[in-house]
DNA sequence: GCGAAGTCGTTTTTT
DNA sequence: ACGACTTCGC
């Protein structure tokens, strides 16, 4: 009963990628060129020549754009089907391997996943069991520690190789650096936890094991990969695995577009796919729906600097040029965030949908000026950079007092609680900690004898602090956990708690209420946490604010506006003063101003101050325009010189 | 003198 | 938000 009227909608080029079905397949797209597309209708393809959906594995680069495809296969054949298919991160599919086999693995089967705060906890805690002088320059600080280790993960190689290939000034202490790495994972098995690499690392593992590997292979008839560029060497592997018996992968990526690198991405494994697989067939998308012709001939100019990439042509499907990107610049960052507004309210004004606007910019701290000068507007945005709703300092409190009562070794999340009482710093909360890892459960705990281990002055505190877990411990865990929930929220300490550390109590109040309705669904606190951790980024819950968009150009990926506006684009912010020099970072930096540029149909505002007034009063240090701008040539965009502020 | 807490300047990106 | 540095309080 195969219904064929969806392949009217595209073109020639998608048509041959989607009805390619057995053996494996490069799809090289173009910013804009309909991959997802694609993508979801090689999945209905699929599903239409009676490919069961729960032999079908969609691996993405997030959980959402998992989700999007699913909904619009779901749309076509129906949500009980599509939602059979195995589609998500590589992280949400092998969390439910290592949930299944954690006995293979000989790993706890109640660990909890460590987001990245949680791990640089745990690694300043190791940190303490070096004796070297602890400063950036002399020894490494837990950030480069961090660093180190998720690239010697993620690439599948040895602490040394890492050292020597990236961070060369620490050769002399390899050594000591995988002490304190070794230290690391042995506090994480204390409490049970396991960091994002460590899910990668372990799964390969499985896929290794003799026993194991074929049931999970056979599971799967074919292995789709969206955004392959930004692999790393770990997932590769496992994608060449999952995919060993039948060879019925696809992947799909853009060289262009890979800017993960520092989290061990390497679009090498686009370029020898043809070689690991010979009989591959190879798509190219490169017909731009997305921007117009302006646009497109800036972005390929821009990228045309880079030497290391595969050759593209990418041709725009609307014949119209549109107008010529802007290139403004600006007094200092105060002027460039009053005319980035003054031209949004602009745009607002002339009926353009606020859901159709976006400011992009290289890192987070680049929109401060710009958040209150919206704000004084009050022009409503959606901050899509930095933290999202789950990590708010409050809501992660919450879930701090969940995952310390599950486990009384979580010194993660103990110190984090104990570091709230006034009076409480690191030293007193190791011993108070240390007194708390004793018990091995919440029933057994002497709250009395842990209060008194406390300074004087904040023993009333610190016995608020008790009465909860005194009163988690009566509860019956058959309720879920939006009993104790409920419970921290209502208590005194956690009001206190809000009323010290926050401005905006209410929003924060109101926030915890929203995270309370969240958690009545689940039934265990395991489950809870990691749909936390690895499935909901947060976007989700932001609900429904309909203001602009502000965003990481990272986390812009994927995404399109009408309206693009990219700010800070000066020498050392963007590209960033570390990458200036090195060859492979620079362009690493070009291809993200090939994404940002990407992002935009219709306008492009391309802007940068002429001074960095942000650090002394009275003190501006003059900065240059990117190079990133000098190298586009003038024809290209419209001549700034009247816009002087 | 120790440990907590406040101040100042700087800030790459994240599943 | 974090590290380096200073000040405060016991």
């Amino acid at each position: 009963m195969s219904n064929t009227s969806w392949k009217k909608t595209l073109n020639d080029e998608q048509l041959m990628a989607v009805e390619h079905l057995s053996g494996p397949s490069l799809i090289i797209a173009g910013a804009g060129s309909g991959k997802t597309r694609t993508l979801t209708y090689k999945v209905l393809n699929l599903l239409e020549n009676n490919v069961a959906p729960e032999r079908i594995l969609l691996l993405t680069f997030t959980n959402k754009a998992a989700n999007e495809m699913t909904e619009r296969v779901a749309s076509l054949i129906g949500t009980q089907k599509a939602n059979r298919i195995y589609a998500g991160t590589f992280h949400k599919i092998g969390n439910i391997f290592l949930r299944k086999y954690a006995k293979v693995l000989n790993i706890a089967n109640d660990y909890t996943i460590l987001d990245r705060e949680d791990s640089v906890s745990v690694m300043q805690q190791a940190l303490k069991s070096t004796s070297m002088p602890l400063n950036e320059k002399e020894f490494p600080g837990k950030k480069i520690l961090m660093a180190i280790m998720g690239l010697s993960k993620n690439k599948h190689c040895s602490i040394e190789d890492v050292v020597s290939e990236h961070f060369s000034q620490f050769t002399d202490y390899v050594q000591e650096i995988e002490k304190v790495i070794n230290k690391y994972e042995k506090l994480k098995l204390e409490i049970k936890g396991i960091d994002f690499d460590d899910m990668l690392v372990l799964w390969l593992q499985l896929l290794k094991d003799e026993n194991t590997a074929p049931k999970i292979i056979k599971q799967f008839d074919y292995v789709l990969i969206d955004e392959y560029q930004d692999t790393n060497k770990i997932q590769s592997d496992l994608t060449d695995i999952l995919a060993s018996e039948k060879q019925n992968l696809t992947v799909v990526g853009d060289d262009s577009q890979s800017i993960y690198s520092f989290r061990g991405a390497d679009f090498g494994n686009i370029i020898t796919f043809t070689e690991r697989y010979e009989n591959a067939k190879i798509f190219k998308l490169e017909v731009n729906y997305r921007s117009t012709k302006s646009i497109l001939e800036l972005a390929n100019s821009s990228i045309a600097h880079n030497t290391l990439q595969y050759e593209k042509n990418l041709r725009s499907f609307d014949g119209r040029r549109g107008t010529k990107p802007i290139i403004k610049n600006f007094r200092n960052v105060y002027a460039q965030a009053e005319g980035v507004t003054g031209e949004v309210s602009q745009l607002l004004r002339n009926g353009t949908s606020p859901s159709e606007i976006a400011v992009l910019y290289r890192s987070h701290y680049h929109s401060m000026e710009l958040q209150m000068e919206l704000t004084r507007n009050s022009i409503p945005f959606t901050i899509h950079s930095g933290l999202k709703f789950f990590e708010l300092a409050h809501n992660k409190t919450l879930v701090a007092f969940l995952r310390a009562s599950e486990n009384l070794k979580d010194f993660v999340s103990w110190k984090r609680l104990l570091s709230i009482c006034q009076g409480i710093g690191p030293k007193t909360s190791d011993k108070i900690m240390s007194g708390i890892s004793k018990y091995e459960n919440l029933k057994d705990l002497d709250t009395n004898k842990i209060t008194s281990l406390a300074p004087k002055k904040s023993q009333s505190t610190m016995k608020e602090l008790m009465v909860i877990f005194e009163n988690i411990a009566k509860l019956d865990l058959k309720e879920g956990p939006g009993e104790s929930v409920r419970h921290i929220i209502e208590s005194p300490f956690f009001n206190n708690y809000l009323l010290k550390n926050f401005q905006n109590v209410d929003e924060r109040m109101d926030d915890c209420w929203q995270f309370l309705s969240f958690v009545e669904k689940f039934i265990s606190i395991s489950e809870l946490l990691d749909e936390l951790s690895l499935v909901s980024s947060g976007e989700d819950y932001y609900n429904g604010n309909p203001g602009i968009v502000l965003s990481s150009i990272h986390q812009a990926k994927g995404l399109e506006w009408k309206n693009v506006f990219i700010i800070w684009l000066c020498e050392g912010k963007f590209p960033v003063y570390k990458s200036i020099n090195i060859k492979e970072n620079l362009e690493e930096e070009r291809r993200l101003f090939y994404v940002a540029v990407t992002r935009a149909k219709q306008k492009l505002y391309l802007s940068f101050p002429r001074v960095d007034s942000r650090n002394q009063h009275g003190y501006e240090r003059p900065i240059e325009a990117s190079r990133f701008l000098m190298e586009i040539p003038p024809h290209l965009y419209q001549d700034s010189d009247n816009y002087y502020y």
